[in-house]
RNA sequence: GGCCCCUUGGUCAAGCGGUUAAGACACCACCCUUUCACGGUGGUAUCAUGGGUUCGAGUCCCGUAGGGGUCACCA
């Protein structure tokens, strides 16, 4: 095989695009980079119903955020466009034509109610070929006439499809099993069926990668590159992604996209990363891994067959992975949106509290609640003194507030060397732990029992002036 | 219901006839430590089930159960 490579993602665009498409983007754009080849965008949008507005340039929009590019596409060209369908529908005809001709398909006239009549006892239809079997006079003079028409699949009537599927392995299914599906629709649109196989050869597709709920129904399309003469693609089916054991992972359910893990504050790498993990481990155990060390360690062979479950917690670790390894810089520029939805912006140096955040934070959504009580001070329950491991009560904050008070309004700098100094000091003129004073000192300057940095880095960050009102009001709280 | 496919800890998963059945997330404990984190160490927990084949089965075969997909003028 030494054919360049081209893979595909073809989305309808029905609105956003959820977490599984995106991994079947994502692994066709490992693969055909793998191999140096192509990554196509095609839009099929051959169902006038269910398009929606605005849902083409969200595809474009989040592959281009996810870092997934392109080769060839509606908006970037390519030689083998359009990469539309619904610019394609000529193509199709003559196509659907040449399959007529060579007994692939045939003209149907049926309508609706002698459909209906076919029904089993399960409710499905099943077509009986009756159009199959009309003469060409009939067929010429009801086209004539303007009769509405489908074109249907003439699938055989006994044998068996098979193929091999790159990771489900050897898939039978029996012609007996299938429909003479509509190729083309009455209002001249080309079903998924036939578009997708007129297309992929057109496009010189060389590797099909879908989702599995196309594995029983490759072989009706195997008939039609038979037909034509084609070569077949290599077929790839990818497991589903699920919400639980039951569910699939879908839009339609209210599920989070892409975009709303954004719009959470996950990293977009670490989206993305997670995603990739999601049905496929690379040969060297690592899990964390950018987009260029994926396509080196991509391979098919480490595409699992069964579903697996979206897990949100373990894409909120790999995504706090990556904001440890952000520069204060970074983080303060990433997490931009977030910063601005806390109360303290503005108000204090974002690049000191992000040294403090990065550790503390897995998303950038986070940030606001972690960072709020800086602006928010106020009554809180003094119990917050009391803290059996370090040994520390209200009386001990009782007598470490008024000195710490002290101490800081004698201070002529507030940065943190001065201040470590200075409270390492006072540990020593008071004979207590280190934890008795810090803790006390943190509590009365926070209000909080767990805070982004210890006291040091507070008072730092709050200033002289805002820390010495701080321990007036709770030592008042303590009623001194 | 017919057909296709799937089944290793709570979750993601490695394994491809012989292993003490990796690793990660989560969880728990301990260490580090001025809180919380970070980091470090350790721990709990898995081969759906019944038959075969084999000296030997998570790995191969068959059945059963459970789950998913599909059976549209949707993709």
């Amino acid at each position: 095989m030494n054919e360049k490579v081209r893979t595909r993602f073809a989305p309808s665009p029905t609105g956003y695009l959820h977490i599984g498409g995106l991994r079947t983007a994502l692994y066709g754009y490992l693969y055909a980079k793998k191999y140096g080849g192509d990554f196509i965008l095609r839009i099929e949008d051959t169902d006038l119903q269910r398009y929606v507005e605005g849902s083409v340039e969200i595809i474009y929009d989040t592959l281009k955020d996810a870092g997934i590019v392109y080769d060839e596409g509606p908006d970037v060209g390519g030689n083998y466009g359009p990469y539309v369908q619904s610019e394609r529908r000529e193509i199709y005809h003559q196509y659907a034509e040449e399959l007529i001709r060579r007994g692939g398909a045939y003209y149907c006239f049926c309508d609706k109610e002698r459909m209906e009549s076919l029904r089993d006892e399960n409710g499905n239809c099943r077509y009986d070929k009756h159009c199959l079997h009309l003469s060409e006079e009939e067929i010429k003079a009801k086209l004539e006439s303007g009769a509405p028409y489908v074109i249907r699949q003439n699938i055989p009537e006994e044998g068996t499809g098979s193929y091999h599927d790159l990771v489900y392995g050897d898939i039978s299914v029996d012609f007996k099993d299938m429909e003479d599906g509509i190729l083309i629709k009455s209002d001249g649109m080309p079903t998924y069926n036939f578009a997708n196989v007129v297309d992929d050869h057109l496009m010189g597709i060389t590797h099909v990668i879908r989702g599995s709920e196309y594995l029983s129904s490759t072989p009706k399309y195997n008939l039609m590159y038979d037909a034509f003469g084609w070569q077949r693609p290599v077929y790839i089916h990818l497991p589903p992604i699920m919400k639980d054991e039951r569910h699939k992972l879908s839009k339609r359910n209210g599920d989070a996209s892409y975009a709303d893990f954004v719009e959470k504050g996950f990293v977009k790498e670490a989206i993305v990363n997670y995603i990739a993990l999601l049905g496929w481990s690379p040969k060297e155990n690592v899990e964390k891994m950018s987009l260029s060390e994926m396509i080196e360690r991509f391979s098919l062979d480490g595409i699992s067959k069964s579903p697996s479950i979206f897990d949100e917690a373990k894409m909120r670790w790999l995504s706090g992975e990556y904001i440890k390894e952000m520069s204060d810089e970074e983080f303060v520029a990433r997490g931009d949106a977030f910063f601005r939805k806390s109360k303290v912006y503005g108000k204090y140096d974002l690049k000191k509290i992000a040294a403090l955040l990065k550790t503390r934070v897995e998303t950038f959504g986070e940030i606001p609640e972690k960072i709020d009580f800086l602006e928010e001070f106020g009554e809180y329950d003094v119990a917050l003194f009391t803290h059996k491991k370090m040994k520390t009560d209200e009386n001990i904050a009782r007598i470490v507030l008024p000195a710490a008070r002290e101490l800081f309004a004698s201070l002529s700098s507030f940065d943190f060397n001065t201040l470590h100094e200075a409270m390492m000091g006072l540990v020593g003129k008071l004979g207590m732990k280190n934890g008795q004073v810090f803790w006390c000192v943190r509590v009365a300057l926070s209000g909080r029992e767990s805070t982004p940095g210890g006291v040091m880095e507070l008072a730092e960050l709050l200033g002289k002036e805002e820390s010495l009102k701080r321990l007036d009001f709770s030592m008042k709280l303590l009623g001194l």
